[in-house]
DNA sequence: GGAATAGTGTCTCTAAGACATTATTTG
DNA sequence: CAAATAATGTCTTAGAGACACTATTCC
């Protein structure tokens, strides 16, 4: 009877497992890339995934998901109402929650994404539960034939793309593109954040007067640079603005 | 040890149970209203709460929101990527997912909360296990003193505070404000909306202009009504534009 | 007529897009 | 020297904000 069925009687729930994925992005070599690890059991033994695993009974949901991303990666994240970026930080934020009932072909999982922005890393060091780890970029893994044709496991293609959406679309009304940059940058190595991410080719000079003459964006810190060669750069760290408005522009088509 | 406790090892996982939560918006006498229901059990009995209940085993999260939804007030919702705007239909989308260990005082609940954007409804017909429902306007609730000086139960302060900006911020790049309309509205109802939802006044010129310049943003119907009062006004529908670029913009502070 | 709302028009100014030009490094 | 990138500047134009004005109803 209903009454007996009653909202939160523990006897009555169903039983459920409630897990996290990570959707890791980072620029490299100038293309958008997000981190996979390959799965060492059945199911879908051998094929890639998102990191991610079981939250524990007495962890917040972005607790787990920073516990599995330091497990993987080393990365130290902090979610979005924290410190400001520091040496080794990344950006991390809840993304969707995924439980269609055969997303899983053993058993009832309901799991919460979690969306990562991390600055590029010198290698994956896969430690952790996961056989290997790598990074691999995004265009590849959104087309038709993901990885060398085989898709990823579970429905981990559409949390990628939903995630990866979620990237592109925050950094226009954001000033998170600068979690995908080193602690001090130039206005370059930026567009050239926005130019991977987009997947488009952006001017170089709207995009320096737009950058610098958004109160809060950046901060210069004195420093210069020739790392990307020709006249040296002016270095900046990211602002204390977390949101751009006006927004970036991104250009159509 | 670590291999037996496999990731998806259907024996390790802790006990968790997972609920939908919904918070249903609409626009009533110029001011945006939430859609709440009083608790009649332990814990919080009595206090006020958003509307939701547990997710059934073979039931998608969406679904589960969809059938909630029904159940407490007769709205038949559609999700995002569904049909157009029907006659008694609602918006649908997911919002965000709460797991905190002690937000729930007998177990461990993970919910994932659902905004719902409906139009204006005759009167809260509670059905299904709700005691009594009510809307009420948004701006007490998240006020110091919600509901005669009480808060609301369990989380739900936070869920409906995560709600009611969520809704604020997509009307702006997005036609979803008309999901806040009946089947046919007039310009200066649709701008009704947006002052309530933003709780600002808008120049009325400056928005005609806006939303009739914008393709795809409305299709007149043909008719007109007086129901305003003053000079008949044009009649539209949601057209089938989904994003509006450029979008509103929202007045500062 | 007066009051209300609908709809159109005009002016100004911010800011984005499309360029040119100069500055400062490395090879 | 040439080549590369950085940084600043100019012109044009789309579009938002701030208004005035006319149109059509109900009382």
């Amino acid at each position: 009877m209903i009454v007996a069925m009653s909202r939160y009687d523990p006897s009555a729930f169903p039983p459920f497992a409630v897990t996290v994925d990570l959707v890791v992005l980072t620029v490299r070599e100038h293309a958008l890339c997000a981190l996979l690890v390959r799965r060492g059991e059945s199911p879908f033994q051998g094929y890639w995934a998102l990191p991610g695993g079981f939250v524990r009974p007495g962890e917040g949901l972005a607790e787990a998901a920073s516990r599995e991303l330091a497990e993987e990666t080393g990365l130290r994240a902090h979610s979005a109402p924290g410190p400001g970026p520091s040496a080794v930080g990344a950006h991390l934020e809840q993304l969707a929650t995924y439980g269609h009932p055969q997303r899983d072909p053993r058993m009832r999982v309901v799991s919460v994404a979690h969306l990562v922005l991390a600055p590029d890393l010198p290698t994956p060091q896969p430690g952790g539960d996961a056989s290997s780890a790598r990074w691999a970029p995004v265009g590849d893994l959104l087309g038709p034939t993901p990885v060398e044709g085989v898709p990823l496991a579970f429905d981990h293609g559409k949390i990628l793309a939903d995630g990866v959406e979620r990237a592109r679309s925050k950094i226009e009304y954001s000033s998170l593109a600068t979690a995908f940059c080193p602690p001090e940058f130039t206005v370059g190595e930026l567009r050239q954040v926005y130019e991977a991410v987009w997947g488009v080719v952006l001017d170089p000079r709207n995009f320096h007067r737009k950058v610098t003459g958004t109160p809060g964006f950046l901060l210069p810190t004195g420093g210069t640079t020739t790392r990307q060669g020709g006249r040296p750069a002016q270095l900046f760290k990211a602002g204390g603005a977390t949101v751009l408005n006006p927004p970036m522009l991104r250009p159509e088509a």
